[in-house]
DNA sequence: GTAATACCTAAATCTGACTTTAGGTCAAGC
DNA sequence: GCTTGACCTAAAGTCAGATTTAGGTATTAC
């Protein structure tokens, strides 16, 4: 059993945000002790899920929606499997996009590294778009697709 | 040289966000023709820049700075550099972290998979936490580290 | 006994990133 | 000549996700 704000520090979350998502319903199992909230290892495994969720973009009302179908028990296993599903479409698809965006930001750094050795970026004007050294052809033509 | 429409169309952004940005300043170099916005290649280009330093967690007035320091010249490059090592630390951060909320997902999907089968959580319960199958217990203590 | 610390609530406030509203210009098609 | 469509502005409004404020309780440390 932990306070909040062990768990605060747990998961280097604020305090007021862990209130925050208890008011809104994220942890509807959770305890209290005259008043006082006692996180079992149920809460830091839903803290866990919420993060998660939280990181493929839902939205702390969805997430709350999924909480309410893991209270209702098995008849809601489809749709808890479903979400999971999309979930980790929406992750893989955004990692993937990430990866671009670090190619472009490689490029970048090439860039700004090659036009502080020459001291202006004539000589890369010159190399674009298709004359580029072979690995920063790559992250050039990556980012650009 | 491009429309504002043209260009909502081209990068899927609503044409309010793209006068958004040029009210905050993030296209210095963009010319007008009686008042109407012309994006040229410069603009495209930036346009594809701003995406990534907003994938990368950006905010716009940290944007419109990068904007400032390009428009400044080759003083400024030793700062254009930085940021973009900075983004590239701040990126690959966020990959492996949505990598990790990956394996969550997955082992997710697995586990309500698994209770529709089988009609309960029973099973699993029982698995954890470390007798669960190889490629399972990988995504799961991946997770949970 | 009183000061510090860690917890509590409800309600107001803040923030960034848009989006909408209300009103206007301008060129092309009928 | 008038309607349609694509552009324009300034200013107000929206939204999610917190965070802060203002007040209170309860336990421990001195």
């Amino acid at each position: 059993m932990y306070t909040i704000g062990q768990i605060s520090e747990m998961f280097n979350l604020p305090i007021s945000t862990l209130r925050y998502y208890d008011k809104e319903g994220l942890f509807p199992q959770m305890q209290r002790q005259s008043g006082i909230r006692k996180f079992s290892e149920n809460e830091v495994e839903a803290l866990r899920v919420i993060e998660c969720l939280k990181a493929s973009g839902l939205e702390i009302k969805d997430i709350k929606q999924f909480m309410d179908w893991a209270m209702q028990g098995a008849e809601t296993y489809e749709k808890r499997r479903e979400l999971f599903e999309a979930r980790r479409e929406v992750i893989e698809a955004e990692i993937a996009n990430l990866k671009k965006m670090l190619d472009m930001v490689k490029f970048k750094c090439w860039y700004y590294e090659t036009a502080i050795k020459d001291g202006n970026e004539d000589g890369i004007s010159a190399m674009l778009p298709d004359k580029l050294p072979p690995e920063i052809q790559k992250l050039y033509d990556n980012a650009h697709s």
